[in-house]
DNA sequence: CCCTTTTATTTGGTCAATCAATCAAACGCG
DNA sequence: CGCGTTTGATTGATTGACCAAATAAAAGGG
C-alpha cells in the first residue's frame, strides 16, 4: 500500500504542521503523527520543503472542489452565460464560508508565506497559490469592468490584486484574533467593490 | 556604553533578520553582525523572542516618524480642522510610499507575522502592530461615513478592517514578487474607496 | 589624588537538546 | 527468490540558553 502510506504522511503532516508550524515541527514529529518510522518520511518526500509543498496542495484540494461544485472553476474560464456580478457576490459569500470552514488551511497557508519569505522553492510555491486565485478574481473583474458605465482608471489585474490582497489580509486578521468579525470586514469590502462597479460618473476631485 | 551597545544589538538583530528570517537567524549570528560576543544578547535580552520584539519596535520608529511629519499622528487623533477625506487620499499616498522605502521593514513585519502563528509571546505584539494601523484607519473612515451621502451597512471598523487587510495583501504580493505593480493595486483600493465614500443612493440587487 | 571595593558589562566557551538527512538491514508480498 | 517498502539507529551539525571568569566602570575611603 505504497500510495495509501504516502498519503497517510501527507495527511499527517497537514495536522502537524497546522498545529505546530513548519519550523517546530519535525520529520520526526511527523512520521510519529503517522504512525510509522521516522525515515520513511524521506523516502516518499527527498526534503522538508517538497512534503510542505505537498501538504499544502493536498489541502487546497477540498477548496478546490468547493469552488467546483458551487459552479465556479478557479483554474477554467468562467461559464458563458454568467453575470459576473452575479459571481462576483457568490465569491465573497464563498470567501465568508471558507472562513468558517479552513481555519487549518490557513494557519497552513500563512505559515507557508513565512516561511517562503526566505527560502526560494517555498516562495514559488506561493506564488503560484496567489497568482492562481488573483486571475480568478481578474477574470470576474475583467467582466464587471465591461459592464460599467465608467471605465475604471485601474486596470482589471489592478483591481483584482487589491482584492486578493483584501481577503488574504481579511483571513489574516482573523487567523490572529479569533473574536475578529471577519464576515463584516468582507461585507464592507463587498459593499465597496458594489459602490466601485455600479459607480455613476465621479469626480476623483477632493471635493 | 551599555545603552549604545544595546542599540547596535538592535540594529545588528534588525540586518540579520532581514537577511535570513527569524527561524534562520541565530543569536550568535546577530552578536556576529554587531562585532560582540556570543553571549552578550542574552545579556540584554532573556529571550530570542524579546530581541525580536524589540527589533520590531526600533524598526517601525522611522515610520510612525514619517507619518507623524506628514501632520498625521498613527496613535493620537486626528486634527480638528483635518477633512477626512483628504486625509485617506493622503494616506494612500503615504502607503506608497512606505513601499518603496521600507522594504526591510515589511520582511521583518511578514515574517514576525509567520512566527506569531505559533508563538503566544509575538502573536501579542503582532496584534499590537495590527490593533494601532487599523484604529488610525478606522479614525479617517468614521470621518468619511459621517459626510457620505448615505449611510453604509458595514461599520467604520468593519471598514478599516478591510482598507488595512487590502494593503497588508497589497504589501505582501510586492515582497514576494518584486514585479509586482503594488501602486496601481493602492490606486485600484483607492479608486474603489472614493467611489464608495462618494457613492450616491445605490441599490444592493443585482441588477 | 590614589587605592580599594563594589557593581556593571563583556567575554568565550560549554551545555544538552534537536534537527534533517542517511543508510544498512529487515520485512513482506507476489 | 527478488524487489519495493519500511524500519530505526546513526550522523554530523546547529541551536538557544547558560555561566563562570575576565574586564571595565563607578563608588567610596583615606
Amino acid at each position: 500500500m505504497p500510495d495509501q502510506t504516502k498519503e497517510r504522511i501527507v495527511d499527517a503532516a497537514y495536522r502537524a504542521l497546522v498545529k505546530q508550524g513548519y519550523h517546530e515541527t519535525s520529520m520526526k514529529d511527523i512520521a510519529a503523527e503517522a504512525g510509522v518510522a521516522p525515515g520513511l518520511a524521506h523516502y516518499y518526500f527527498e526534503t522538508k520543503e517538497d512534503l510542505l509543498v505537498a501538504t499544502i496542495e493536498r489541502a487546497c484540494q477540498p477548496v478546490m472542489e468547493a469552488w467546483r461544485q458551487a459552479g465556479m472553476n478557479l483554474t477554467g474560464p468562467l461559464p458563458e452565460d454568467a453575470d459576473p456580478m452575479v459571481v462576483a457576490r457568490m465569491g465573497f459569500e464563498l470567501a465568508k464560508e471558507e472562513l468558517r470552514t479552513y481555519r487549518g488551511l490557513f494557519l497552513l497557508t500563512f505559515d507557508m508565506f513565512g516561511v517562503g519569505l526566505h527560502n526560494p522553492k517555498i516562495a514559488a510555491a506561493v506564488r503560484a497559490f496567489i497568482d492562481e486565485r488573483r486571475a480568478f478574481i481578474a477574470r470576474i473583474t475583467q467582466g464587471v469592468i465591461a459592464g460599467m458605465n465608467e471605465a475604471p482608471i485601474a486596470s482589471a489585474d489592478a483591481i483584482a490584486a487589491a482584492l486578493w490582497g483584501s481577503l488574504h489580509g481579511i483571513y489574516l486578521q482573523k487567523v490572529m484574533n479569533p473574536d475578529f468579525d471577519a464576515e463584516a470586514a468582507i461585507d464592507a469590502l463587498s459593499e465597496m467593490a458594489i459602490a466601485f462597479a455600479t459607480r455613476p460618473r465621479v469626480s476623483l476631485e477632493v471635493r
